[in-house]
DNA sequence: GTTCGATATTGAAACGATTAAATACAGCGA
DNA sequence: TCGCTGTATTTAATCGTTTCAATATCGAAC
């Protein structure tokens, strides 16, 4: 019974000259449905099917009834192109390798949203790599998306470590890429980051004109390329400002691969400095990570924030609106910045697509300060020793 | 000058023979190298290094000196296989579709590095994909996928709405697929989840444990299906320990789309709480994000956390450790759960292979509590009504 | 001196699309 | 009638692999 329902299917419209093909694909049930497929289904050859299905050039010569009964024909039959089939002939896979350093960061979500986004309008898919801020699987990723034959590559990295090999396999295969958060020596790959300078700027110009004017400072690992600047800015703005910067208050981070160790040393180095026994009404922090655990020293010690000691950070990470109190920060566009990537690594895929010449960029963002809880005017009940 | 230097390649061991295909790559400078290249080089057929470099069954009766001679070349060129050409003779794309319903929320981090990292051992690729808690969008993504021929696919959802039609397009192209945080109706697709039922037990009972008698609720929306699991092993605690639950003190929260509006819903709900003048010793939110929105809503109302009042959340999402205080949770183990995800639908990807049987499954992961700063025992100072 | 079973290697046909070049057929002016 | 241009469609090569089936060599066994 079961197997006779099998053998007469009800409905075969379109497959009436079945070979063996069609069996196969009556058995397995499962089969894609291919281009021929829809060339049989609609009576015309695979190559029309595909100028039609495509809009290719040669679209302009096929006569509106074709086109139609074609697109039919694909709709009825659920036809989908097989991108890999694609690919291997017109050499555009539609995917784009986005690698980070780590995920984990949380610095690194916002900006995934904004590359996903942006890619998902062109109809791109993401191939997702994170490097877990070990070189060799950074290497071993870089071998895996070639494989994969990405069109572009994103790498987003605040900590750094690529080096020329990168350089090197991309230019040979000449993909596109661009870096946000860091920049390669050279101009081989376009970059977008933050202004750090005005960053750093708009943090101590803010406490500044809260009246802090005794002020610490825990300063990013000299390895990451977001610290000099930063400082740079910071110390510009007490220059012109007439400020003077007490350098017994102001700590470096340690170089260290773990992103979440902002914290940890936030922490660590407040403790450091409330132990100096030197007062301060502010604290600049490196990034949010180490304001926040910043904070959670001052607090331990008895200091209130914002009430007796204000607290700025830098990145705007999601979870700086939500920590207790909420901080005041000095906020990268991270979707933006992911958004901007993509643009420019399509525009340099399209430009080699039509043989146009094609430069790379360098992008510097504007930060902008986000005023929350962790900050207050300086208090003028005298104490200021 | 320079282009004699061009003309004249100072080392050309191996393209003796060289025909037009030789030239073109000279003056290309980009061109992959194929498998034919390597075969020309090495002196063998492409089948032979087809079969050496993929260690083929049919390996065992190639002779040791070739091998080392078509690997030495292949070495020497940096040959990669061009994956797409060979996804299209193999079938296999080496590569899983990792659909999020919302990136943003915290949840999702922890997770991804789980998938990717398991992913990353079979030398699969993850293709990202981000619903954005959107139908269409997670439709479309669908279509992008299937068009890539992921061999597999991973779909986390802690909000649902997805329909019958994930379901029947993945089995019609029988790629498998496994869901975490969220269960299909059916045994088509695989699940991983946390115990929530244990979870909620585990979060009263640590509270109990503390001497705490009042608590709050705040539960879960019902469009959810963490919730009602949760609240269940919530009241059999109570109800084994001879508890009451106030009704008066238990809120659900309304069904939204947004992730992080659990924060903002938390801090309502804790301030609509505290207004109804009913004492309460300890809160239990939904999760991570409900319990730091309910405890800004305690601060802000004078009352601190934890000796006034303990506050327990559900998942330990990355920030609850760095959050002020620290959060005391219910752990779901995120990382542990992505890994699952991946190996079970590895497993289904292996057993079609081998034209195996194989049986989707679910999984349910223990969660565990992680007792941080924000419970404390009750006070025992009397004024316990 | 065939036949056989291993061992070692290769030829050639797919896989499913794209696309340059070819074909077929109008209509039309010389 | 011929050639030409424009429209409409198809043929066939190609992309870079994989893999089935075929070939070749060589002792060993009958």
């Amino acid at each position: 019974m079961k197997s006779q329902s099998l053998q007469f299917k009800p409905q075969t419209p379109d497959d009436s000259a079945a070979g063996g093909a069609s069996l196969k694909r009556q058995n397995g049930e499962n089969q894609a449905v291919t281009m021929r497929d829809v060339a049989k289904s609609s009576g015309f050859s695979p190559a029309t099917v595909s100028i039609v299905l495509n809009n290719a050039p040669l679209a302009r010569y096929i006569a509106p009834a074709t086109k139609k009964r074609i697109e039919v024909a694909a709709k009825k039959l659920g036809y989908r192109p097989n991108a890999m089939a694609r690919f291997l002939r017109s050499k555009r896979s539609h995917s784009v390798g986005v690698m980070f350093f780590d995920i984990t960061d949380p610095f690194c979500t916002p900006v995934l949203r904004g590359i996903e986004n942006a890619l998902y309008q062109c109809s791109y898919v993401p191939i997702f790599a994170d490097a877990h801020n070990q070189k060799n699987r950074f290497e071993r990723y870089l071998e895996m998306l070639l494989e994969h034959h990405v069109e572009a590559l994103i790498v987003v990295a605040n900590w750094l470590f690529v080096d020329i090999q990168l350089l090197a396999d991309l230019s040979k295969r000449n993909i596109t890429a661009a870096t946000i958060g860091w920049e390669m020596p050279g101009d081989a790959v376009s970059s977008v980051m933050v202004d750090n300078e005005a960053g750093g700027r708009l943090a101590l110009e803010h406490l500044h004109q809260m009246g802090h004017r005794k002020i610490a400072f825990i300063r990013g690992p000299k390895m990451l390329i977001d610290s000099a600047p930063r400082w740079k800015g910071i110390q510009k703005f007490a220059h012109s400002a007439g400020m003077t910067i007490d350098p017994a208050l102001v700590l470096q981070l340690p170089d260290s691969f773990d992103p979440n160790s902002g914290f940890e040393g936030g922490f660590r180095f407040t403790e450091e400095l409330l132990q100096r026994k030197k007062r301060f009404t502010a604290l600049v922090a490196f990034d949010d990570l180490t304001a926040l655990g910043a904070i959670r020293a001052l607090t331990k010690a008895g200091v209130n924030v914002p009430e007796n000691c204000s607290v700025v950070g830098f990145d705007d990470v999601p979870l700086s609106a939500l920590s207790a109190p909420s901080l005041t920060t000095v906020r990268q566009p991270l979707e933006a910045m992911g958004n901007l990537a993509v643009n420019i690594v399509m525009e340099g895929v399209n430009a080699r697509l039509e043989k146009r010449d094609w430069n790379t960029s360098r992008h510097k963002m504007n930060p902008e300060l986000v005023i929350r809880d962790s900050t207050r005017a300086v208090a003028l009940s005298g104490s200021d020793d």
